[in-house]
Formats: C-alpha cells, sequence, structure tokens
DNA sequence: CACCTATTTCGACAAGGATCGAAATACGGT
DNA sequence: ACCGTATTTCGATCCTTGTCGAAATAGGTG
C-alpha cells in the first residue's frame, strides 16, 4: 500500500537527527558524503548514524557506494520527488488549496 | 530552528494511522470532518483517535473548531505547503535535481 | 437540574526507537 | 599475511509511542 510507504518515508525523515542527515546528503547532489564525513558532520557516534543511516536506506531515500573504505552515501531524489508527489497530491484532491507548486506567498 | 519544527511535523504524519487521518482532513477541504466521523471512518478506539489528533494539533497540521457537541476537524493547509515547500527547498538546493526529472540517483 | 451524546484525559501495558561504547567486519596498503 | 582506517553489528539502557478501556468533562435538551 502506497500510504504504508510514504509514512515509513516521512517517519525516517521526522526524526530531527534523519533529517538534518538527510538534508546535508540533499544538498550534497549527485557527488554525495562519506560516512566518516557525515559522522563529523553531525558529532553522533558512528554507530548511531550507521543506525539512522540504516533506515533512511531501508525506505529507499538514500543509497550507497562503496569507493574503496569509504561510503558514499546520496540522497535518492526520485523517491524523495515521489515522496513530495504523494503530500501534493492529497493536497487540493477535494478542496481549497490554491495549488501547491506556485503559492509561495500563503 | 525550522528544521525541528520540520522534523516533528513530518514525524505527526509518518503514522499510517496519522496520515491516514490527514489525508481524510486534507481530502475533506474547508467543510472539515467531526471526530465521530474520523473516529468511524477509521474503526480505532476513540480515546486512540483522540491522541493522535492531538499530536498533530501540536504540530500545527490541523485545527479544531467546535460546533455544538461535535468538534470539527480541518487540515491546515498553509502549515502543510510551508512543510511541502521545506522539503523542495531542500532538494536542488546545491545539486542535480532537475526540477522534476533527469538523472535517477539510483 | 438530570440526562444524553461527543470527546478527552487517565492509567496501564507492550513494543519500538535513540543512544552509546565495545567488538566485529570490510578493504586497501605495506 | 598483517595492520590501520572506515563502517557496521551487538548488547544494553532509557525514553517515547500506540493502543486500549474506563472514567471524566463539555455542551445541548427535556
Amino acid at each position: 500500500m502506497k500510504l504504508e510507504q510514504a509514512a515509513k518515508q516521512l517517519e525516517a525523515i521526522g526524526n530531527p537527527t534523519r533529517l538534518k542527515l538527510y538534508r546535508t546528503l540533499v544538498r550534497a547532489g549527485e557527488a554525495g558524503r562519506p560516512v566518516g564525513y557525515l559522522q563529523d558532520s553531525l558529532g553522533i557516534a558512528a554507530s548511531t548514524l550507521s543506525h539512522h543511516l540504516h533506515r533512511l536506506i531501508l525506505t529507499g531515500l538514500v543509497t550507497q557506494e562503496r569507493q574503496a573504505t569509504t561510503l558514499i552515501c546520496r540522497a535518492n531524489y526520485p523517491i524523495m520527488r515521489d515522496l513530495i508527489g504523494f503530500l501534493a497530491d492529497e493536497c487540493c484532491a477535494d478542496a481549497a488549496c490554491g495549488t501547491v507548486e506556485s503559492d509561495a506567498a500563503a
């Protein structure tokens, strides 16, 4: 069920540490970031980071690629866009909500 | 901190029951839905529903308005758009995410 | 005021999450 | 084969969440 999937992804980025983590990766773009860098950047225990990373990977929001001894993490943009799409789609489905993509003002 | 707020909201809709609940309200539009209707619709204990509703309200995603003995719940669209904006904003902040497609960061 | 329906608060419980440090594994270099 | 760095897995602990049923509150009606 799509809703279950969306809920899992939302929950994944619904944790401050993971959101920060995810944000870092999203901003890093295609280059991605090594786990070590992320650990340094967030200042948390390596095991804790690994745990959060694992959760993000499970939902498909993040992918990893090995480069020698370092693991490069990347945000999975298509999945992210899907998720945003799911939310935007819910909106405006039945009533009032002046378009999601071109409002800005609010 | 904006990130903390976003995380809270994401966490709020990051639960299947609450996402279903929120979705129902979002689709209901301005009319909103009475708590009783929601309870019937979701088929969960009234106390459980109340608990979830409370969480959604705390994050600002949902509002309530009394109408005699019934409480009407409504999705807070501006907040929702803000949240979606936050996510979309993270994306494309630094690199690759051609607005809607291009590369598949698989 | 007594009563009825709608909803929340209370108390409890099982289950899952966040966090850490220590030990284990993965990979390349010497 | 051995060592060192990078990362994960293990084991433990504490806190939070989801869920329920029962009791309390809110608000209208006879």
